[in-house]
DNA sequence: ATTTTATGTAATTTCAGTTGTTACATTATT
DNA sequence: AATAATGTAACAACTGAAATTACATAAAAT
């Protein structure tokens, strides 16, 4: 959802886009939008400007964002190795591994990030571009 | 959670256990860990018997399981990229990018899962107990 | 054989987290 | 000034996961 949103600023590439544009372009509303667009300007992926005719902006060119990157700007909204349950004591097990599995996953985390670095927003537009027949229609 | 179940099936090498006393372990109730043990005898890493003096122990020994298996076994029920999220029509980017994040996810998915192989149950097992000083009580 | 112990499974409820909505202050442009 | 946009909070609605309950079935123990 955070790529779809990043898609769309890389397909109007440079020009400001409002988040109700947005909203509407991945259907849903712009609260949603702009706070998905508060993580991505921590991460400094995008350019949001406030006032009349403003909106937000890839603040790099799509061939120089990766897609590690975007998963990393929204990994604690999105997280999904989160075993979030609580430690249960009485369990020789239980108790330690919580620990020892965070570790691992970190480590498959990152063999997962690697592997996203390896496509930039500018790959996946073409990809989607190319990618045959689709039921294209303008966008408003 | 799934790890944490077989972790505790291997730490009793070979015993039966049932799902009560796995359900006490893991802290949660005896129909969760029922439903995940099917799951888990659906890939052939456990074998359950009912009836009385019954349960569940891994059909192979702990060294010959890795993680990655234990992941694909649950991956439907614990699934991560699933953007459940409509399809939006009237979209130049959104009706295809769908398919297209679809297949560089399940890359990505290959490379944690290539990760996730390294480590095999007694290897995850041995950390745990040699991950020092957690307090360690007598299991019931 | 009967009782006991355990799984398999469905139906329902409970709960938490996500998403959507509304509202409004703030800021920049026109 | 007036307008158009974001930032943000408060709250409602929704969704999906987990827990609970219940019961049929199967295997073992007696």
């Amino acid at each position: 959802m955070a790529v779809h949103v990043l898609a769309v600023l890389a397909y109007k590439e440079g020009d400001r886009v409002t988040s109700t544009l947005l909203a509407g372009s991945i259907n849903t509303n712009p609260v949603m939008v702009r706070r998905l667009l508060l993580d991505l300007q921590r991460a400094k992926l995008v350019e949001t400007c406030k006032g009349a005719g403003s909106g937000s902006r890839l603040s790099r060119s799509p061939g120089r964002i990766n897609l590690a990157e975007v998963f990393r700007a929204v990994e604690d909204s999105e997280s999904f190795a989160t075993p979030n349950r609580k430690p249960n004591a009485a369990c020789p097990v239980g108790n330690c591994i919580r620990e020892t599995l965070n570790r691992i996953f970190l480590s498959a985390q990152n063999a997962l990030e690697r592997d996203l670095e390896k496509t930039t927003l500018a790959t996946l537009l073409d990809m989607v571009k190319t990618s045959g027949a689709c039921g294209q229609k303008k966008v408003s």
